[in-house]
DNA sequence: AGATGGATTTTC
DNA sequence: AAAATCCATCTC
């Protein structure tokens, strides 16, 4: 997907961005999936979005333009993949939270030691980038050109895309239940499956 | 349920 | 300088 997908408002590209697909290419390698479950972060007033303490060297990159990587490390061992959205200046990106693989998957199991089931590899934001190979490397890459990018792919249905509260926010105060999270309902491969 | 692990941020 | 925090995952 081109850069100007990114810049729209952030609910609509979360919701856009389930059914694309995520895919990476290294060398001949290449592993890609299908996105089924985002969330949607956005503004310095969402306690949950890392920009809620404002612009920091840490925060700077979700101030970059749409469709720049904003990549992190969170509790010091697991990556994950955020995509930058709106304008330059505003901090709001989308968090890829889990893939449905489609290719590559001896690559992904190879990398993934803990994975037993196909449905472990990549249902959760951690997962998926350990299965993709994704690190802070990918860190302000810009999707147009980039080893990894978004495929496009035939619109879900609404009836098909379920929405519900993010995961993980509980101290984001009266952000918490914002309904920001989106996932293609009853797949297998979504990382928190109740919504 | 408990351990893990490091960068970022807050507090002393 | 030290403590607390964090958009998670694995093992027990």
């Amino acid at each position: 997907m081109p850069g100007e997908f990114f810049a729209r408002p952030t609910l609509r590209v979360a919701r856009d961005l389930v059914g694309k697909r995520l895919v990476c290419e290294v060398g001949s390698d290449r592993v890609a999936g299908t996105i089924v479950e985002v969330e949607a972060y956005r503004g310095e007033a969402d306690r949950a979005c890392h920009a809620s303490r404002g612009r920091t060297r840490r925060t700077e990159g979700l101030y970059r333009c749409p469709g720049v990587y904003y990549v992190y490390l969170i509790y010091g061992m697991y990556w994950c993949l955020n995509v930058v959205t709106e304008r330059e200046d505003y901090p709001a990106a989308v968090l890829v939270r889990a893939v449905e693989p489609t290719e590559g998957l001896d690559a992904m199991r190879a990398r993934r030691g803990a994975a037993r089931r196909d449905e472990e590899l990549t249902s959760g934001p951690g997962k998926l980038c350990q299965a993709y190979g994704i690190d802070g490397s990918f860190h302000g890459d810009h999707c147009e050109r980039s080893r990894l990018f978004v495929e496009d792919a035939p619109r879900l249905p609404d009836r098909g895309v379920g929405r519900g509260p993010r995961v993980g926010v509980d101290y984001a105060g009266e952000c918490r239940d914002h309904p920001w999270r989106f996932c293609v309902r009853g797949n297998p491969f979504v990382s928190r499956p109740r919504l």
